[in-house]
DNA sequence: GAAGGTACTTAACACTGTTAACCTACGGTA
DNA sequence: TACCGTAGGTTAACAGTGTTAAGTACCTTC
């Protein structure tokens, strides 16, 4: 096993176990008895080295998105279940989420910016799942990009709340998991179907 | 001047003009020409200090909000507008909105967490907007504070998308917020209403 | 066997939050 | 007036952080 792949792998487990605040290069050095700047001669530097942490896990969110976008539901169906698969990626892998999220593209060099187009993917899915159910006219949507960002956005929103113990203790997770993704859903469809109703 | 309020006005200013990863009490002290650790004179530690600036700011955002909902519009324009008012705190003071929903209540010391709960008086009131347009039949909804709850994380999902710079480059700020408040606020309402619309 | 490169090490720099110990000037009391 | 305590600072230090420069073993190729 080589040291990189040590590396990798040690510092999801120290980020699963013991959280974002306590991974340290000296940490993961340390647990796998190497001196720290070890580290550097595989990885430019800490963010390069999240960054490549997260590269692995945004793929595997693609995949577990693209998969569920190729189930033979109706569109109205499946925007459900990827906004539940997305909610639960998140809240299985807190930590790895919130690496995701808090890393700014903007504060790391400039080649790096590329990869994190690939997170993009996740949405394009996303908008061409809305796209297919304005074809089949199950859904009216002048602009399927803005509205699969939009969807993409509360559901970050929820996810956020929760893992950031935001949640007010009156209120039960499971149910509020529920409630919002059955809004977000429905709200994005029926606000644009009067038009539909009233046919 | 204090040099407690002398330590507060420099965070502010170092926060505003150099975001959250460089604000050290070293810093702070070298900006008003002390020691760093004349700083545990009137804090406890950093997290305190972050803590009395939070508690600032909640207190204008919950006045903001207040005032939102105490003008004579009807509960759907009401909801309206502390959406928007809500996401237009949050987008002009970022690092501030940041540290608030950044710093974690249970990385804390027990008293403190009674000064979270003052961020909730925000969606108390809009909680209460609701159950107004519950009372004029102008809203079916059977949880107001589960709805109240569910806008806000919705919310809070827009403004970070933008504060984290992960809006695409193809859609426009702008629209994309009007397009995110109206499908929240729409949704929320519509989604509940075929009942309304089929009398 | 010499040269060169690979993969690692140690030492060091400049930071970080935080604590302990010390100092000093002011106010109240014996 | 002399003493004492306290309020409000100070300096020195500890343990940690990311990161860089220089040095060292070993293995391969000429």
């Amino acid at each position: 096993m080589s040291l990189r792949s040590q590396i990798l792998k040690v510092s999801r487990s120290i980020l699963m176990e013991d959280g974002f605040s306590s991974l340290s290069m000296r940490k993961i050095a340390r647990e796998i008895d190497v001196s720290a700047t070890s580290i550097y001669l595989h990885f430019k530097n800490k963010d390069h080295l999240l960054l490549t942490l997260i590269e692995e896990s945004v793929e595997e969110l693609n995949r577990k998105i693209l998969h569920l976008a190729e189930s033979d539901a109706g569109p109205l169906e499946k925007i459900s279940k990827i906004a539940r698969g997305y909610v639960d990626f998140g809240l299985t892998q807190p930590q790895i989420y919130e690496v995701i999220f808090m890393l700014r593209p903007e504060e790391m060099p400039r080649y790096p910016k590329e990869k994190f187009r690939k997170a993009r993917r996740g949405y394009e899915v996303l908008a061409n799942v809305i796209r297919q159910g304005v074809k089949t006219e199950e859904i009216v949507e002048e602009d399927p990009l803005m509205s699969a960002y939009t969807i993409w956005a509360q559901l970050h929103g929820v996810i956020s709340v929760i893992i950031n113990r935001r949640l007010d203790t009156r209120i039960a997770e499971g149910e509020f998991i529920d409630h919002a993704i059955e809004h977000i859903v429905e709200g994005f469809l029926v606000s644009k179907s009067p038009a539909h109703l009233t046919r």
